[in-house]
DNA sequence: CAGGCATGCCTG
DNA sequence: CAGGCATGCCTG
């Protein structure tokens, strides 16, 4: 069984690659803050970098996990950085992936990210101004999935459900994830649905998955060199093909093989490459145990044409491994969210900034020493804010205290309390002992909103939680730009209101995103956002889709014996609804509203809170372009940011069994 | 828990060490075949050294298990070759540690094998003649413990019965080997009971200490090594003394380490130097979980003066793994003489040449492919009873003539048959099914005495068996040079004589050895040899013990339930008789004895029967200056091959912790 | 090829 | 520092 949480610490593993290491020294400040520091300022560069505007798209995408003491089961940031040109039909900001968090498939950004369809304008003016991305000589390269103008794709042949214990090699597409053997070929074939221009070649390159060791150059350990003689002598990744081109970065350091791509043989769908890895994930000296991915680009001339990428582990036994990973990825999908005592939050921070300009941020790097993890992760997450808000424009600050006055507004209107439900029932089962009948404005309403996932009946009254008036409601689950100026010493209380005040309140969250084919994503999350933070008069599964404009639902949720919306918190919408007919877009909202009931807690002025609360994550995002129209701009350079960041606590007292 | 079953076999190792190993190429061939073939030439290159006779001691003894498919637990050969210079006190040849089977102390020779006493006239003579012995030039470095002159001893702290289990370094006196952690300085101590003279040295050096490897040299790994600059980049031992001289041989590549020694500060015992092991036991493209000692030498211009030898691991949990080893030594011990369905086998050779005049034997060294296991050991050692009886001289030859014409005479003399115990309780227990009351010619011959091993009654008949006439009886229970002339195609029969016909028999092996001080332990093995040939009567311990002249122990015997020979299978002598006063030459006696008992089938026609047999074990040997007197002999120089070869069988339906 | 050990290393 | 995992590799 291999899985991700073991990793080398910091100072063990300098030691053993003190020899081969080219990495900067800054890992040896403490590990967690310098990560970010060090995340961060890689994003600063990037976007103060002047080629920025002329980079077709160029997101970064990372996940890792540390905080890896304590209760802490899980610890994913994505950071992504996608800079987009926008045309004259504009190209809405997907954030259909929005929330996606499983940390098995943090990569993947949707297609229609790509600027747009082959052999469009966009591809004309994306080669007119080639810009020297070679995935090799990127300091931080993209690990995004990116089919391109030419459709470029991966294939690893027909998906299987497990394979034998040693298998030379075996790819499981859940994981997106290879686990090869060490110095066993392994086809890997692509496509593209355009023949790209001649001289087009496909560049394999390995990168370390985690920040901590992203900008360090994947290459063999000492004792997996090959002689000097062989071009390949430090390469990671070798091609059977004796006429691909073994390249070593001069500034980075990374080493890659370019391997020629012609359009496949006829009769065949894909080209197939015979890969081989020649060193063990574990191998001490080199990748020392820590994940790597492999990036597949479609190159020409050092222009980056489509980029394909797998987590790749190569191990003694792949299909033993493979088995474990899965099996691990299962459990935490299917026991995370029935855990009463767990709490995961995700916070994700989405920033899109419109053209280019924008005051360079002071670049110094401070360390701030911080006593205590809860301490911490709360100044962390203020940090982020913090920072992330220079990339606010003032116009979307603006927006935002317009948007705040009237919501404000709106929330005064309702009434505090109404009733309280008498049903004792209601607080069987892992219900904590206290458990107060009356809401006060105390902080473990979570541990009461826990006693009562279990109801299975529909009560005419239930609970509805909002933020107190006098804090912004907006801060973790905001519906436009303006959220970054957000108060994280809020409280939660609970009240219980009407159902004609939830459908205020939605229509509330549904007035102040605008309506549009660009905005629909946007009205969607403001949506969401509005269901969690107004709740609905009954907790009923009906009201609740029919809020979402998702009735026609209804019976597969009752199928599966889901009538309570706090039922939802047993389900995985990914695989009781797998096999179901419904569109993508149906799927996601679901998805999204499933998860703001679920986070309805994001940040409390007591962080120790956190490790006890029953359920708890959020979802803060920065939609930029909210006050764009397709008729206000002809072409627009467009900066996304997408930070996300899942954290899960596991409580002592439960087994993984559960 | 580690034990030294495992080793890497011999392909994947080569593709590991491809880059560092400097071994000769020979290991391609068949492992097995090859390692003895290896050591055989070593042997012979060894003995036909022009420098032979002024080596004062250079005993080479190996121990290794190869082997281990099937059901064999447990192969070891052991070879000494023993240059003794004798005085005109002459100096006994010892074989007290001649039925030592312990894989864990392979390399006790006896300290009186050394020659003589500090400052005789031997020390002088060694002196004035010093040959180039470093350790570290030599091709096939010694690993015999030898105080020598000035009685070298190490030292390494009080006794511990166990440690943490991650302690940085523990030594096991049971196991004669350090566990120590990488990069953990370890305080080795030593200590002379006279000051050697002034520019002597301690010389630190690793060996490989199976004989497939012993002629590479160690280093570390490639992960590990050191810096170029620093003169220990490739030793696998440092030491903490800055003066310490890093040496590489030219010739040999060894690398070790040279360490001034001076005596002990006043107060303190010993003197001690403070080592490193810079690369795990485990480490790949190094050591590669290949079993090491660490040769120690007190050198002095190069002239060895003192040896001592210790295993040594060094892994990461030493604590755990000392633990994991004792214990699996333990069980080695305790179980193995218990099990009814185990069979062992040990043979030895051990032959003495005297003066160095000999033909030298033709040094191409050819290969013979064998198909199936049984095959190949019958005819391995074949192979090497007919290499060895190339050392046999002719005096030797014709001694044996003599003494097998005699042999034969007396057993004509014996009747062939007498009658079958009708006891069918004889036949419960282990039995097998097919166990023929009547005895004849037939090769299942040991399955029937399994059947006889529970037996607790006092039978007045029983079995005994010996060969058939026209077949060497000596084959394997030699009691003088000429046993080379065996003939392994040998085949038992089984026979029932009366004690009068076993005492006569001991008689005869009596007879046959000559009488004195100097060839007393030659008469010893005589005896032994004829306890198994010619069977005892009864098969009481009594009248056992009355035979081997030990009578006084049959109340030990009997306090333990052991009232026949046959049960004499379930015991351990080196255990169950730990704590009875008994003279060394006794406890020797009765060992051996049992040994005999227990191996009364060395070779049989049907090879594979090796596997089904209950117990064999053979102990073959060939003592030398039997001819030799004090008074013939003023200054002898003697030569001694020891080869000794135990394996262990396993039988599947016994578990391991019957 | 499955079972299982050996062994460095992570975690509490 | 003990418990136990991760993972290369040996064995049947
Ligand atoms: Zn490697
Ligand atoms: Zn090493």
């Amino acid at each position: 069984m291999s899985g991700d949480q073991k990793q080398p610490n910091c100072s063990s593993f300098e030691r053993n690659i003190s020899q081969t290491s080219d990495a900067g020294g800054n890992l040896s400040q403490p590990l967690s803050d310098d990560t970010f520091s060090m995340l961060w300022s890689q994003l600063v560069g990037v976007t103060d970098n002047g080629n920025i505007n002329s980079v077709c798209a160029n997101p970064v995408d990372w996940n890792f996990s540390e905080f890896q003491g304590g209760d802490l089961v899980e610890n994913n940031v994505d950071v992504s950085l996608q800079q987009i040109e926008l045309g004259p039909q504009g190209v809405p900001l997907d954030i259909s992936n929005f929330t996606q968090t499983q940390s098995f498939q943090p990569n993947m950004l949707p297609d229609n990210a790509a600027p747009g369809p082959p052999m469009s304008e966009y591809s004309t003016d994306t080669t007119t101004t080639p810009p020297p991305t070679s995935a090799a000589s990127q300091a931080l390269p993209s690990n995004v999935d990116y089919t391109g103008d030419y459709g470029f794709e991966i294939y690893l042949g027909q998906p299987t459900s497990t394979a034998a214990k040693s298998v030379s090699w075996t790819f499981s597409p859940t994981l997106k994830k290879l686990f090869v053997d060490k110095d066993k070929a392994c086809p890997i074939m692509f496509k593209t649905s355009l023949e790209p221009p001649p001289g087009t070649y496909i560049r394999a390159m390995p990168i370390f998955k985690k920040p901590e060791y992203v900008q360090e150059a994947v290459r063999r350990c000492p004792n997996h060199q090959g002689p000097p003689s062989e071009r390949s002598a430090h390469h990671l990744i070798t091609c059977s093909d004796p006429s691909a081109l073994y390249d070593e970065d001069t500034t980075t350091g990374r080493m890659s093989v370019a391997m020629a791509y012609n359009m496949p043989q006829v009769g065949t769908e894909h080209t197939t490459y015979l890969l081989t890895f020649k060193c063990f994930l574990s191998c001490v000296g080199g990748l020392n145990r820590r994940q790597i991915q492999t990036v597949f680009t479609l190159e020409n001339s050092g222009q980056v044409l489509g980029r394909q990428v797998i987590d790749v582990r190569v191990c003694a036994c792949p299909g033993r491994d493979r088995k474990g990973e899965e099996k691990h990825q299962t459990e935490k999908q299917n026991k995370k969210p029935l855990k009463r005592g767990q709490s995961k939050m995700t916070q994700s921070f989405s920033v899109t900034q419109i053209g280019g300009k924008r005051k360079k941020p002071d670049e110094e790097v401070y360390c701030i020493m911080v006593k205590g993890r809860a301490n911490y992760e709360l100044l962390m997450r203020i940090k982020e804010s913090l920072e992330l808000m220079s990339y606010v424009t003032q116009d979307q600050r603006n927006q935002h205290k317009t948007d705040q006055t009237r919501l404000q507004q709106q929330i005064h209107n309702m009434p505090r309390f109404s009733s309280f439900p008498s049903n004792a029932s209601q607080q069987q089962g892992a219900s904590p002992p206290n458990n107060p009948p009356l809401l006060t404005n105390q902080p473990s309403i979570t541990s009461q909103m826990a006693g009562l996932h279990r109801q299975d009946t529909l009560p005419l009254h239930t609970f509805a939680r909002h933020q107190t008036p006098n804090t912004n409601h907006v801060h973790d689950h905001c519906d436009g730009p303006s959220a970054m100026e957000v108060d994280h010493q809020v409280k939660f209380t609970e009240d219980v209101v009407s159902s004609q005040e939830i459908s205020s309140s939605q229509m509330l969250a549904g007035q102040s995103s605008p309506s549009g084919q660009r905005s629909e994503d946007h009205a969607g999350l403001g949506q969401v956002a509005g269901t969690s933070q107004v709740s609905p008069v009954d907790r009923s599964i009906g009201s609740w889709l029919g809020s979402l404009g998702c009735q026609q639902y209804l019976d597969i949720f009752n199928k599966k014996g889901i009538r309570t919306i706090d039922q939802l918190d047993e389900i995985n919408l990914e695989q009781d609804f797998a096999g179901i007919a419904m569109p993508q877009q149906h799927r996601e909202k679901l998805w999204k509203a499933i998860l703001q009931l679920r986070n309805p807690i994001f940040l409390t002025s007591t962080p120790s809170s956190l490790l006890r609360t029953g359920s708890n994550a959020s979802t803060a995002s920065l939609g930029g372009l909210s006050g764009l129209s397709a008729s206000q701009v002809q072409r627009i350079q467009a900066t996304r940011f997408t930070l996300k960041q899942t954290m899960s606590f596991q409580v002592k007292e439960e087994k993984e069994d559960t």
